[in-house]
DNA sequence: TTGAAAGCGCTAACAT
DNA sequence: ATGTTAGCGCTTTCAA
């Protein structure tokens, strides 16, 4: 029932060979005929062996093992994940997954990671103070994803939000908008960078920023309360904080009988699940999770062989993602004059 | 910079005493004085000494070590993640997690879990055919959770989705609702074991089952589609398939000026992220993932050390999530003569 | 209560 | 091209 238990001295019994031959093909290392190879694989093959990763990487020293610590609540993480596999793959490196939950926190996440004698960590979003952060970054080489962090001694890999709002903001213009409202997200350092790409991209265009500001945060309800707010008298477009956000905006705006986008275009941020639902259809700017991700193992992989870093700081561009809740200003496309 | 090469005889030699000492200081076995405890400990804490779980696991032979396959676009897949880390630290089990992505399939993600020497094997959804499934259950204790195998020799954790339709069912009529109708999900396993709980607790009522069956699946967009078909003549209420669907019913329902719950009470199936958020706010039959992993856990565990099994597959008890999309039927409030 | 020694499964020197 | 030996960091007898 239990088998598992076949190790490289039960091969080499079988193929009628040294454990250290039988290393050596199931490496693919050079230094052994192609006859022995035969043989050896076949003798595997037919006892199912797997072999133990663990002793592997005890023994070599090295473990080419990448810690990530994500959580299990963002949809983002899983695009992260799934570039982070493929961009570890490629860089030579194996990936070992800790989750953050409501019940296991980002500490916890890290122990587990740091158990299993991982080379480099990645980290998604953060609990973690700057300070634990930079403790931890001198232990082992390091990485943070998807934010800001106020440490000249922790890499970083982060989008370029503020760059994002710009590309918002000159859809819209192109388009034909003038009056365009931005709904802030609160006091978090995503927000603040958003904020500002959304000011500067407006002075360039000449055009007044009347930012509609909603503390708190980044929720549903948040965008919902902004769209009231702005019902009394609606720019033609708004962009807004993130998806979460500018879904609950939609909702409102539409019961309101706002005709989306002929009223009123909208454009999200983050290009989540959520945006790309065929009955929300949301305008948004998306994140490159294949450029941060490869980064990111790019940096940690730097700092695992010792080569030489240039900046603390990647910044991934990002993308414009046109989909139904943008469009031309009303009257502009009806006025062939 | 690089430390973490700290070993259990650094340990020993700075709080003078034998490795094995220091083995049964951090492992908290019995066979140690509370004095060199304390120095151990001490000096631990001083190298920052990490003990290294490969090493540890290598030699005890056992690594009580579950892997759990699962896949990153899946929100409910967080859920289970979460209750499966809390199920394995109160039976003494660390989890490794190996995800399914785009680009790397449950048989890459399940064989990363076997180098790694797990234990056994807790697989969240499923891609594998039932053979591949029974010839993995043959080399490692192995659960399926959510969805059904037919096959007598793969143990299955699964939520009694037939019990969820009756839930649903019986608090419609409890509301006063006598034409209710089931918007089907197509052909997966889980629709068929819903369209029968609806059916089944529709007869117990006495009532007639006025099944829609809308073929193809579990989408927004066939909950919109869903939609238009009923309103021709709608039902006071419906059972959807799951949550998905649901939303994309509400949003067509409440477009056609259909008041939810006044004119249309609506109950959709996973409790998702979605159903909980404030504008959808859906009544929905939520599957208790803490119960579903507390029992594939107890499971795995089982058939690793030996316990005997009395059966395959155990059903779990889903919970009906009363919120915002289900209420009295019409006039039936306002009736007080 | 403490220490010495063996060995988990594997890889890396070094021999042959 | 192949085998022998040593030892990664830890736990586990067994002896002191």
């Amino acid at each position: 029932m239990t088998s598992s238990r076949v190790t490289l001295a039960d091969v080499a019994a079988r193929a009628g060979v040294s454990t250290a031959l039988v290393s050596v093909v199931m490496r693919d290392a050079p230094g052994a005929s192609a006859a022995t190879r035969e043989r050896v694989r076949e003798a595997a093959a037919e006892l199912n062996y797997q072999p133990d990763r663990r002793a592997r990487l005890l023994r070599s020293g090295r473990s080419r093992l990448l810690g990530v610590v994500f959580s299990v609540t963002d949809a983002f993480h899983g695009d992260l994940v799934t570039g982070l596999y493929n961009a570890a793959g490629a860089a030579g490196y194996e990936v070992t997954l800790s989750a953050v939950t409501p019940q296991r926190d980002e500490r916890a996440a890290v122990a587990s990671l740091l158990a299993e004698r991982c080379e480099g960590l990645i980290v998604l979003s953060l609990e973690s103070s700057t300070a634990e952060l930079a403790d931890l970054a001198a232990r082992i080489p390091l990485v943070v994803l998807t934010r800001a962090v106020r440490s000249r001694a922790v890499d970083v890999v982060r989008n370029d939000d503020c760059g994002g709002l710009h590309l918002a903001v000159d859809h819209l213009v192109e388009l034909g908008h003038r009056r365009i409202a931005h709904i802030d997200g609160g006091r978090s350092p995503a927000a603040a960078q958003r904020r500002r790409g959304y000011g500067e991209a407006m002075s360039r265009h000449g055009l007044d920023a009347q930012i509609r500001v909603i503390t708190g945060g980044a929720t549903e309800v948040e965008g919902a309360i902004a769209a009231r707010a702005l019902l009394d008298d609606p720019p033609t477009a708004v962009t807004v904080f993130n998806d979460r956000s500018a879904t609950g905006l939609l909702e409102v705006a539409r019961g309101a009988g706002l005709d989306v986008p002929g009223d009123l275009s909208v454009v999200g941020f983050d290009d989540d699940r959520l945006a790309r639902l065929g009955y929300i259809n949301l305008t948004t700017v998306g994140q490159d999770a294949a450029a941060i991700t490869a980064s990111a193992v790019a940096r940690v992989a730097d700092r695992i062989e010792g080569r030489p870093v240039d900046q603390r700081e990647v910044v991934a561009t990002p993308r414009l993602m046109v989909r139904g809740t943008t469009g031309p200003v009303k009257g502009l496309t009806s006025s062939p004059a």
